[in-house]
DNA sequence: AACTATTTATAAGA
DNA sequence: TTCTTATAAATAGTT
């Protein structure tokens, strides 16, 4: 519905995609809210856009209720039982301040409100962030530094040869000059022997492998249970 | 559109209401595939009829990626805009359980106390870790990622410069063995086809993950939505 | 953000 | 339900 038939597939320009999913998405959360209003069904809409920004739209029961009410469709039930042991002996104003603490902590730890921070609370707060992060970035880094030591290694063996090869040939070019002494053998040939050198690939391959294989492991990982969906095709 | 306007109201008539939910369905499910495929969004649509029953709609990425998507993005926001304000309002045993809440956050954020960890927070904690350690990151990244290239940027030329000595040479060797032994096959020729270095390509596989990235790599490395979310003020 | 020429969705009827 | 068709709505391309 416009001005021509478009094709059902990315559209591959930027500012095109952006104004088309902004019209888009209008339309979308227009005819979401219709349908519920007209049929009275509940609904819940969640879009991303292709730059990560969020658009939701639920009915009146609010997001959180539409996704339980889905997710007791799809998921087992878990026990959310939650204990409350400790704390129980502090005032309330007491309380509010470990709570205040708390959220500046947890901010600190989300990278937030470090304005005050000096450098050594700078570098405990990384490293303790770094060592959460460690395991899965442990691979990426170990990965990167092995590139580099042998993109080195490599480059050193390319001069050495270069340097030897310049050699080798200024001394037949000097020979060839001096054209005196016929029957002389070249002892080029094992010096010339160059080892093959092989795939380096180190960026893209990597991060891609680690990424599916994150992609993939995550679904291995999901507990069979969590595959019992209802489904509806209509 | 239709033949006639209509009143956005409920729909009183039962056989109507559920012949539109029907009509209205189909069409939204359309639409909602639609963005999603020309502004490369993710989606997940739930609905809910009049009737109970449960229809859905999702993006390749699956219902439950989406879902942890949403929550991840709420549980930021949620610690984000959690007030000293809001604190004052809450009765003893709600800001007991908040203090709880946020001690279990912290210990999350500091990697401990996973084991009751389902996907959803996981995935949640990863992306939050992830964005706080950016910046630090970043850099040191960007460093790593430029001297890769530098190193790149000089083995092309060194093996640049290897290649034409070596041609140089063998052209010398030849006119050599040619002089000094007509008639003799030179063993070079063939021993001299070996340098070809390969795929060494490291800068451009990481532009191209970058772009990868952006689409579907966002629990991996950096969340552009979550980039987003927690450090654009504006 | 507006403006339209078109395409698309759909209300009503069969 | 499905189809048909007249008409309302959505929207692609443009300004």
């Amino acid at each position: 519905m416009g001005r021509g038939r478009v094709e059902m597939k990315r559209i591959e320009n930027k500012i095109s995609r952006q104004v088309t999913f902004s019209k888009r998405r209008s339309g979308l959360l227009k005819k979401t809210n219709e349908i519920s209003v007209l049929c009275d069904a509940e609904v819940a809409l969640i879009v991303f856009s292709s730059n990560g920004k969020l658009f939701e739209y639920s009915t009146q029961s609010s997001m959180e209720n539409i996704l339980e009410r889905y997710e007791s469709y799809s998921y087992a039930e878990r026990n959310l039982n939650t204990t409350y042991k400790e704390n129980w002996t502090l005032e309330y104003p007491k309380l509010m301040a470990r709570v205040e603490l708390l959220q500046r902590n947890i901010r600190h730890f989300m990278g937030e409100d470090l304005d005050a921070f000096n450098l050594r609370e700078f570098q405990g707060l990384e490293q303790q962030l770094d060592t959460a992060l460690k395991r899965v970035r442990s691979r990426k880094n170990q990965l990167m530094h092995e590139s580099i030591s042998q993109l080195q290694k490599k480059e050193k063996e390319l001069q050495e040869r270069n340097n030897l090869i310049s050699k080798k040939l200024k001394e037949n070019e000097k020979k060839q000059i001096v054209q005196t002494n016929p029957g002389q053998r070249s002892t080029m040939t094992f010096l010339l022997q160059s080892p093959s050198v092989t795939n380096l690939a180190i960026g893209g391959p990597s991060q891609a492998t680690d990424e599916s294989q994150n992609r993939d492991g995550y679904n291995t990982l999901m507990p069979p249970w969590m595959f019992h969906h209802v489904h509806n095709k209509g």
